[in-house]
DNA sequence: AATGAATGAGAATTCATTCAT
DNA sequence: AATGAATGAATTCTCATTCAT
């Protein structure tokens, strides 16, 4: 199902992944790149076109493998609430797992970097998340809100949250992580 | 009460910014900064002591214009909830309004070209409105969070959604707008 | 009596002489190379010891290749006037038929990648035209100049007429052609 | 009258038609020209966009002070034979006493290196020589061909023969050139 | 304050060539 | 004979910064 990809070009992704994360996006050569990641320069070059191709191909690489993993502890039985619950705290516990990776995306999503194409490829990533709100919402769950913004706001307080605990890691503890989650909850869900 | 900026300085800033948002941080060179500034090399170097410090001064510039000019516009004597709603909508077409800035913004808030010291300057900005969250819970309107967590919850949607409409323009309209708000609001008050 | 050329040679030849006409001795990589003849890097250097070898041998075999077409046709026992015309209308035609073989050639005879040994084996590929001017000479039908003189002169000035006929094709007539032939044969012959 | 040539600029052009005359266009490495010129990487790129910009100004100057050179010398007023003689000799021990200029205006001028632009703008340099063939023309001296195809004769010749000498030396003493020139001015004369 | 030519280390990328298979 | 991934030195070009004027 998955492609396989080769050895050095994975070592080039892990790498390139560090480096932006910790040097930033501005400040992450090629040679450190193909240093890190213990290849010839022209191997660099043998699997990617030129850097942006490879910002580009990890970008998308890298956005899938998180949705693959939050979506891939979804029980869609389970009672809705719950169900909901489990997907933020997972979603926020993996996102804070893979810190580099966060900051690699976030770097780049907003710059131009990215080009539309990437983008438009990396919309397809979404697709079973999306089905799980269109479900609390047909259930009557749920606010019928557009998806596109139910995801854009839950992911967007997931993200603060952890930029929040990288700068203040003492004050984001369970109670706080539990809190912002009701909070999405609670914006979510039909008052009466 | 602010400082004069020199109309060189300033040209150097907007240039910046525009050169940033449309080029990205990783791509865009003093040479093309004292270009479209109309101003030499020297200049440049004259105002400021080297890129990084261009940067950071700037990153701090348009957090606190922003911040300025979204909390100018508070009443704090109005009705909570109301206060609330204006506070949101105005900000989220203060961002909008600027999206070169925000652009700017995000790209470097999320790449270590911002110091410490320099995140550390920003954090002050957000004075006052904290007191206007304190003071709703102080008053029994919202939950009592850390204000640092409804910050960067109210923060994170506002951007969010603003992001969702640079891609998708005409999914978010007036409405979608208000939803958003009341997603946030929601999410903030008391359940009994 | 003419060597097999193995079909992958004789395609790195053709590959050759076509890109280095369109894009230029300096700007013509064995990369591209073995893409345009569909064959491996490995098979380049199966058949050739280096590029510079490449180069060399394809400039032997490409100087030889023209020189048997042009004498091929040469008939010693017509009237000598009408065997110079025909001479040298004959090689016009068929320099202009192999512009590439042309372009690859001029870009080479006045590059230092040709060694002065290829010089060497090029000059033998004269030696029929050599003998039709010497038998003029002893006829009296012509001036008695050195033989290399001759053959540079008349050399000369097709090549510069096919060069005029690619940048001003359209001056460039049968007319014209012919002019330029007798601008030779009135140079060559004896006036009393 | 001329343009002024910063003296780095200067260096630099020297500097290339020195190393492409005996490296060859394809192996003139920008580091060998910035460090023949005595300057830094820098100021090749502060005057010249690219390495080809460089070659085709270069191509430009070259070919129009050559062009200046020779047709300084030309004295209308003299006997139309002896000015023809005179001209082509001029121009024959011009271009001999600037091998390296030759060698380089040789290699560029089959190359796709230089621009269709680039060729039109030398194409203007022929100008007064044209007018000299022209006036041979009116006057019943030479022949009624294209003022280009005559060039082109006359160009061609001259420099097959500086070729020849440089491999042959010692064959192309002052009577081969005179031959030559003969050779030029039979074959434009009108034979009765 | 201001200029802009100059620097040179370093960036992205290329390319002739090799070698394990 | 043939392949093509891999190499790494070399190449073109960039860019933050300086400094004489």
């Amino acid at each position: 199902m998955k492609k396989e990809i080769p050895p050095k070009k994975q070592a080039i992704f892990d790498a390139t992944l560090t480096l932006v994360a910790s040097h930033g996006l501005h400040n992450t050569p090629m040679s450190l790149i193909k240093k890190e990641a213990g290849v010839s320069a022209g191997a660099v070059y043998h699997y990617f076109e030129s850097k942006e191709a490879l910002i580009n191909e990890l970008y998308v690489t890298a956005k899938s493998e998180i949705s693959d993993a939050v979506i891939s502890e979804l029980d869609l039985d389970a009672p809705y609430e719950e169900s909901f619950f489990s997907l933020w705290i997972n979603a926020y516990y993996y996102f804070a797992s893979k810190p580099d990776a966060l900051s690699f995306i976030e770097q780049c999503s907003n710059s131009p970097i990215i080009t539309e194409q990437t983008k438009a490829q990396v919309v397809t990533t979404y697709q079973k998340s999306a089905e799980f709100f269109e479900q609390g919402i047909a259930q009557g769950n749920i606010k019928p809100l557009h998806i596109d913004v139910i995801h854009t706001l839950i992911y967007g307080s997931i993200v603060s949250l952890i930029k929040l605990a990288k700068d203040q890691p003492e004050l984001v503890n369970d109670e706080v992580i539990e809190q912002a989650a009701i909070f999405c909850w609670d914006g979510l869900i039909q008052l009466n």
